[in-house]
DNA sequence: CGCTATGTTGATCCATATCAATAAGTGTGG
DNA sequence: CCACACTTATTGATATGGATCAACATAGCG
């Protein structure tokens, strides 16, 4: 495996603080590679061989029950994705798909969990990782659970927008995952957009701009401990 | 604190396998009080200053934002809640009140997170905790998503008949609580229930009987990935 | 007992899904 | 580079799930 992907393994939290012997135990088996866009990489109910680790691109993190579909989460660059189910030694809950050319590192996840029984420093660093993503997904359910669609795409946007440091950005996923992701259809999708016009939502493609920040605020009413990621 | 206690906590998984003086570290400063039923324990956004194990009774994790509020799960004996914010150091995201007269044992966040720092073995059963957690919250999102109102409502049934291991059972929490946590208002889930009956559920108070519970998994689809807490 | 909270039922309204048709992109191969 | 095919996005019409409001029943509980 070359040396700058190791490198770039290496500086996440995740590894940052590890034992070197045992970084270089996970990176033995460890292996790169890379995959177009579309590409099934895992789906759901199969057992988890692999804790993955998104160096470029984005995965799609999905689910599915009796033909219906949606879109759990997306993962992008440096960060891993189904750590939950290596540690158990689970079965994968969600199943998870390219979004567009990605280069994803593969650690095999009986070497995780060995490496994981004995580096304690490794142990308290998935630890921290695990709490993160478990309050993600509690923010989640309580997006889902209190706020309507429109609410929902309202926050979705001024989170956005903040990360962007701009009132105007661009989309970074199709409209139709987008949907999925926020609990609703496409067709809901585009008639909630215009739902968001009259506090100032313009949407030309993916190009999104805000002109009333502090009008959508009002309406949306985002709130740390559902809209906040950092915590 | 009553020796019975402690033995108690000591068998949690969570705390098993520590070293000894560590979990006396963590009991020196643990206290344990038993509150009445309806006391609000924790305020969402609150620090989370103690990890909460409920000894007996039980406890309603709920959420509320611009005034509607839903639940988002129950604790019954003998677990923990809040861990994820002790360890991240973060606000709760969720309020905590008795649902009936409970134990609970307060254990400062800052021993938790000292004793983390120094006990792998302490380390590695959060990550499991943690863990379950994770995919239980996984689980609930994908239940809530995929499903509607009336689905959610017979798989929750065909779980509590496995669990009680009999057609019959009695719900153990109101229902207006159950139709918080299954997403949708009291109204509806009394309708849901009179829907399922030509699937052979039969209503009486609390108590439920399911007549024909093949009948009932045909049309409720249980999945192994939504519905089984055991992984 | 009677008060108060919970549960049920009915009527209605609203949000969202579904179905259908069209428009607008996007990528591919000639 | 364009034309075609295919996917995605939008729009309209309609259906439906679920919420809301209101009235009443019921059950705990002091």
């Amino acid at each position: 495996m070359p040396e700058t992907y190791r490198a770039e393994i290496r500086q996440l939290d995740l590894f940052a603080d590890m034992e070197d012997s045992n970084f270089e135990t996970l990176m033995r088996g460890t292996y790169v590679q890379t995959f177009p866009p579309r590409i099934d990489l895992i789906t759901e109910g199969d057992p988890s061989d692999f804790l993955h680790i998104v160096l470029s691109g984005s995965v799609d993190l999905f689910a599915c029950w009796n033909g219906r579909e949606t879109s759990m989460a997306t993962v992008r660059p440096v960060s891993t994705f189904i750590l939950a189910a290596t540690i158990r030694e689970a079965p994968n809950l969600m199943s998870a798909r390219t979004l567009e050319k990605s280069r994803i590192a593969l650690l095999p996840s009986e070497d995780v969990r060995a490496v994981f029984d004995t580096d304690g420093a490794f142990a308290r660093a998935i630890v921290r990782e695990l709490a993160q993503c478990y309050r993600t997904v509690v923010k989640n359910t309580k997006d889902l659970k209190l706020r309507t669609s429109l609410e929902r795409l309202a926050n979705y946007l001024i989170r956005h927008s903040a990360r962007a440091a701009s009132s105007e950005f661009e989309l970074n996923m199709e409209k139709r995952r987008l949907a999925a992701f926020l609990g609703m259809t496409p067709e809901n999708l585009s008639r909630a957009f215009k739902g968001l016009e009259p506090y100032g939502v313009k949407v030309s493609g993916s190009n999104i701009s805000i002109s009333d920040p502090d009008d959508l605020a009002r309406f949306a009413k985002p709130d740390l401990l559902i809209d906040d990621y950092s915590t």
